[in-house]
Formats: C-alpha cells, sequence, structure tokens
DNA sequence: TCTCTAAATGAAAACGATTATCATTTATAT
DNA sequence: ATATAAATGATAATCGTTTTCATTTAGAGA
C-alpha cells in the first residue's frame, strides 16, 4: 500500500516542513509514477508544467522526504540515486530491468538472519539491504 | 574464505587480460585490506609505493574485476563506489558502520523468497543485493 | 486580513567523482 | 629481438551533487 500525496502532505507539516507548491508538485510526481525516478528524470518530469521550479529543490525536497521515509532510496541500478515512493510499512523491492518498475513486497522477516549473524560475527546489526533485479511479466512478453 | 593475489592474477590472464605492474599492485593492496575501499583510497595507499600510478588506471582496473567479480562492490555506504576482496563462492556481506570492515557470509540461501516473488510477482527473479550494517566487536568496546 | 520572520527557493558557482582523449609505453606472442 | 595490440597516465571533459547567497514566500500571530 503505498503513501498518498495527502498522506505525505500532513507527514511534511507535522515535522515542521512547510508545504510549498513545488514540494508538491515533487510529491505528486512520484506518486504517480509506478517505477524510480533519478533526481534528474523527477526534474524533466515537473518542469514541463512547472518551469518554475529548481533542480535543486527536487534535490532538496527528496533529502527530506527520504530522512522521514516517505520515499524509498533504490540501491541495485547502476551509479546515481534513484527514488520511489514509500509506504506506511517496512518492506524490499523488486526491479525491473527492462521498464524500471518497482514492486514492493513486505512479510519476509529477515531477523532469523540477523540474529544468525549476530551469533556469528558479534556484530549488532543496525541495518539492512534487501533488492531484487528481474523481468516484469510485461518485460517478458515483449521480448 | 577470500581470492589470493595469486588465483586473481591467474583468472586475468585466462581472460586475455594483461598483467601489468599496476594491476599487481591494486591487487595487492585489495587483497591487503580488510575493509572497503574506494578508487580514491586505493589510489592514496597505492601512490605512496608507486607514485608512477594513475588513477585513471585504478578505476580501469577495478571495473576489471569487476566484472570478473574478483572483487565485489558494495552498496551500503553512501554515495561513491566502494570495493572488497571477492570469493570463490557467492556469498553477501556485513559492514562495520564504525571502522568499515567488510566480514562476508555465505550459506544463506535466498532462493525460497525468490521463489515465492516470482509466484506472487510474476517477475522472473535475476539478482539479488543483500547487504547489513552494524557494528563490529571491536568497534563497540571501543565505545 | 495584514504583518512579520524563519524557511524555502533558484540561479550560479563550486565541487568531487568518474570517464574520454590521445600520445607514449609495454606485456606478451612469435 | 621484433611486432603489435593492449595498457598507461596526464589532461581535459563530463556528470551528478552541494554550496552560496540574494530574493521570495508559507504560515504563524496580531
Ligand atoms: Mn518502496
Ligand atoms: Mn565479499
Ligand atoms: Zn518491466
Ligand atoms: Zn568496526
Amino acid at each position: 500500500m503505498r503513501l498518498t500525496e495527502k498522506r505525505i502532505a500532513a507527514a511534511l507539516r507535522q515535522h515542521g516542513y512547510k508545504l510549498t507548491p513545488q514540494r508538491r508538485v515533487v510529491i505528486g510526481a512520484i506518486t504517480a509514477s509506478r517505477g524510480q525516478l533519478t533526481p534528474a528524470e523527477l526534474y524533466r518530469k515537473v518542469h514541463q508544467e512547472h518551469p518554475n521550479i529548481g533542480l535543486t529543490t527536487i534535490y532538496r525536497t527528496l533529502e527530506i522526504l527520504g530522512s522521514l521515509e516517505l520515499v524509498c532510496e533504490l540501491h541495485a541500478g547502476g551509479s546515481g540515486r534513484s527514488y520511489t515512493i514509500g509506504t506506511p510499512e517496512h518492506h524490499h523491492h523488486i526491479i525491473c530491468s527492462g521498464c524500471g518498475e518497482v514492486v514492493d513486497f513486505s512479510g519476509y522477516d529477515i531477523s532469523p538472519l540477523e540474529e544468525r549473524l549476530t551469533r556469528e560475527t558479534g556484530f549488532e546489526i543496525e541495518g539492512h539491504l534487501l533488492e531484487f533485479t528481474g523481468r516484469c511479466q510485461r518485460c517478458r512478453q515483449n521480448a
């Protein structure tokens, strides 16, 4: 279940951030996309409708949204950042190498593995990164 | 079990790459390190003993070693690339957020989850990214 | 509704990391 | 020893991201 524009706006407010037109536009664009977006892609996308918005603001907005976990940062793709809309619960991602579509999944409990690692290595686990890449149904059929 | 300099050299040869002094030095430095190294760090490290080596060569060597899976690329750390020595078998990483030490672990079978995802999402899984961050024993004691 | 102020914006410049170019050197096969 | 394709390194170019700073503005309060 993906976050809605309304919820994201409310969360921003709750943390004392102002709800500017530029931020609304960025939130709208992320929410509308099924896939992952780089800051530059997002910029191109919103700049058509709203030429009065700078790339810097895109970066700043994404940083805030990321810190509040309202968007997810993806890592599996090569270099450079890319983002996708967040969800209320902890989850992970599958990313299509064909079209870039991002599918969330949850219900996978990683803590047994964490416990094993703590036992075997002495590490205190702080976080994890789990992503899959693959080909979505549509991309497989078109090939 | 980490790859040795000897094995890496042999693999390079096997794939038709020349074994230059610069490549030997890079391989030696990666093999000697317990942690992750960025290209720039690697450069600093080898430049002391071998001033006749360019940063460009570091990049090129790492790209080759990466493509042959002789080194591992890490993703959990913030921005920028970092590398660590490879192993013969498939494995994953735990990275200490304190000192940067990288510990390999294997024996974790991710395919049941892959099958579940294929069933539920229709994706054909191509690859995955699984990394943990945490604090190693030593860093915890020093804090 | 009007005023005020800290927060936000955007243009520009600065910055760091990575890649491309190209003349020179060199590892390796013959 | 020679030949040659591959590799190197200095430099410049490029790309993504951050900083700076003068200007604008959202939202709180009167
Ligand atoms: Mn997500
Ligand atoms: Mn490894
Ligand atoms: Zn697809
Ligand atoms: Zn440590």
